[in-house]
RNA sequence: UCCGCAGUAGCUCAAUGGUAGAGCAUUCGGCUGUUAACCGAAGGGUUGUAGGUUCGAGCCCUACCUGCGGAGCCA
C-alpha cells in the first residue's frame, strides 16, 4: 500500500509554463518557479518569476492583495521559490509581451543570499558556481541551442537511413595515439582508457548496418588551455559503408546546413538573447567551399607573404590554430580542406591512389574562428596496409586484431566523420568558449562542480 | 610542458611607497509602472601564501599557490 505524501500531491497541482501564457490570456493560472528578479516602488511590486521555460513579469498591487501576502513577498530575495496564481494580461510594457496580476502566491522558499546577481561576475566565480550559474538567461539560451543541435543531428541522421549504434566509453588501448588518453583501473590490474573516438567500433557497426552513427561523450586528456577544448565533449560519428571522401563532405556539408536551418527555426528567442546575428547562421546552406590542401598552403604561403600572418608554413604540416583562423577568414561559410599529407592524419586513412603521400581525409573549418568542427575521410581498406601502419606507429599489435577482421570478413571503401557538438554549438550562439556550450564542462584545471 | 596576464569586501573593480575606497549584493527606511529601477542609511577587510627591501608595503624584490589567455595537440 502507498501513501500518498504531500509533496508529491503538490507536485501534481496543474499549473501553466511561462512560454504557453499566450494561450492563456485573461484567465486565471498557476505559475510555479523562481524568482528572477523584483523591482519594487511604494505599493506597487514587480517580482519577475522564471519557470525553465521563460520569464514573466509579475505585478503585485498592495491595495488589491490581502496584507499577508503583501508582507510575504516584499522582501523576497533573488531565486526564492514561488508558486504564483494570477489573471495573465497582455501588456507592451513587459519584457514578454505579458504580465501576470497577482491574486495569491505561495512561498516554497524564502532565499536572501543568492551568490550571482544582475550585474557582472568573473569567470572563475561564475565556472564555480555553474550549478546555479545555468539558471540566468544567457546560459539558459545557450544550452536550448545545444538542445536543438543534438535534436537536430539525431533527427537528419535518423531521417537520412543511419542506425544509432554506439561505441563503448571503455577501451583497451588507444586509436590515434596514447599521449592523450585517460587511464582507469579496470579488473586484475588491466589498465582501460576512456575512449577518444568511437571511429574504429564504427567501422564495425557500418559493415553490419550499412550507415551508422555513434553519439557520446569522448575524452581527451590534451593539456590544451584554449576557448575551443575541453578534456570531456560531446561528439557524434556518422560512418558509411561503400562510400567516398565525396559521401564525407556531401554529408558534412547538408548536416551543417541543416542544423543552422533548425536552429534559426526554433531557437529564435535564444538567438536574440545571445545578440546572435541570424545572417550568420542563414548563410551556412549548401554548396561549401572545398579546398585542397596543396591550395590551402599556397593560401598561407601569400597570406605571410602580405604580412597577414607570423609563421611560415611548409607543405607537408598540419594547420596551428592562426592558420585555420586565417583560411576560414576568407569564407562566410564552413570551408571544407581535404586531401592533407597521411603523415599527419590518423593511421588508418585511405591514401589517395594518385599520390600516396596525400590521405582521403577532411577537416571542415567553421568560419568567425571556432576552428575545426567535423573532422573525417575516408578508411583504409587493404589488410596488408593497415597491418603496416600499425607496426609504424607502435600500436599494440593484439589490440588491433579485431578491428583487422574488418578487412579480412568483406572489406569495402567505408567513410564517415567526426562532429564536437560543443564547437557546434558556440558556434551558433556565437559565444567565445565552448565552456558554455555544456552544462558542467570539464577542463585541464577544472573537474568542478 | 612553454610564453604572457591577473589575484584587494559576497561580486565587479579603484587606491603616487604614507589613514583601505566605490558600485552591486545583504539588512533597515522611502516611492502606485519598475525595465540590470531609483533615493537615503547601516553592517561588511589577515589586500592569494611565505619570506625579503624600507622609518613605513595593497603597491618594490624572490619563491610558491590559484585562475585567465595563448602555443603545441586536437573535435
Amino acid at each position: 500500500m502507498v501513501t500518498e505524501s504531500p509533496s508529491l500531491k503538490q507536485a501534481i497541482t496543474p499549473h501553466v509554463y511561462i512560454n504557453q501564457l499566450s494561450a492563456h490570456v485573461d484567465q486565471e493560472v498557476t505559475l510555479k518557479g523562481w524568482l528572477y528578479n523584483m523591482r519594487s516602488s511604494g505599493k506597487i511590486l514587480f517580482p519577475q518569476l522564471r519557470d525553465g521555460s521563460g520569464v514573466v513579469q509579475c505585478v503585485v498591487l498592495k491595495n488589491a492583495v490581502q496584507p499577508e501576502l503583501w508582507e510575504s513577498l516584499k522582501g523576497l530575495g533573488q531565486e526564492s521559490a514561488l508558486i504564483i496564481e494570477g489573471k495573465v494580461r497582455a501588456d507592451s510594457r513587459a519584457p514578454g509581451g505579458y504580465e501576470i496580476d497577482v491574486t495569491n502566491a505561495q512561498v516554497v522558499q524564502e532565499v536572501h543570499d543568492y551568490p550571482i546577481t544582475p550585474k557582472e561576475h568573473g569567470t572563475e566565480f561564475l565556472l564555480d558556481h555553474r550549478h546555479i550559474w545555468l539558471r540566468s538567461r544567457r546560459q539558459h539560451a545557450i544550452l536550448k541551442i545545444r538542445h536543438t543541435v543534438v535534436r537536430a543531428v539525431r533527427d537528419f541522421l535518423d531521417n537520412d537511413g543511419f542506425t544509432l549504434c554506439d561505441a563503448p566509453i571503455f577501451t583497451p588501448a588507444a586509436c590515434e595515439g596514447t599521449t592523450t588518453l585517460f587511464a582507469a583501473d579496470y579488473f586484475d590490474g588491466e589498465k582501460a582508457y576512456l575512449t577518444q573516438s568511437g571511429q574504429l567500433y564504427n567501422e564495425a557497426t557500418a559493415a553490419a548496418f550499412g550507415k551508422v552513427y555513434c553519439f557520446g561523450p569522448t575524452f581527451r586528456a590534451e593539456k590544451s588551455k584554449t576557448r575551443r577544448h575541453l578534456t570531456e565533449f560531446w561528439m557524434v560519428e556518422p560512418e558509411m559503408a561503400y562510400a567516398t571522401l565525396d559521401d564525407v563532405l556531401t554529408l558534412s556539408e547538408r548536416m551543417l546546413s541543416y542544423i543552422a536551418a533548425r536552429v534559426l527555426a526554433d531557437r529564435a528567442e535564444e538567438l536574440k538573447v545571445l545578440e546572435r546575428d541570424p545572417a550568420k547562421l542563414e548563410a551556412i546552406v549548401p554548396p561549401f567551399p572545398r579546398l585542397h590542401y596543396d591550395d590551402a598552403v599556397k593560401m598561407l604561403q601569400e597570406g605571410r607573404a602580405k604580412g597577414l600572418l607570423e609563421a611560415r608554413f611548409e607543405w607537408g604540416g598540419d594547420f596551428g590554430a592562426p592558420d585555420e583562423t586565417f583560411i576560414s577568414g576568407h569564407f562566410d561559410k564552413p570551408v571544407m580542406v581535404h586531401h592533407y599529407p597521411a603523415e599527419v592524419k590518423a593511421f588508418y586513412m585511405a591514401r589517395d591512389p594518385d599520390r600516396s603521400e596525400l590521405a582521403l581525409g577532411v577537416d571542415v573549418l567553421a568560419p568567425e574562428g571556432y576552428g575545426e568542427v567535423i573532422g573525417g575521410g575516408e578508411r583504409a581498406t587493404s589488410l596488408e596496409y593497415l597491418q603496416q601502419q600499425i607496426a609504424t606507429h607502435e600500436l599494440p599489435p593484439e589490440a588491433f586484431e579485431w578491428y583487422l577482421d574488418l578487412r579480412r570478413y568483406g572489406s569495402v571503401p567505408h567513410a564517415g566523420f567526426g562532429m564536437g557538438i560543443e564547437r557546434c554549438t558556440a558556434w551558433m550562439c556565437g559565444i567565445e568558449h565552448v565552456r558554455e556550450a555544456i552544462p558542467f564542462p570539464r577542463m585541464m584545471y577544472r573537474l568542478r562542480p
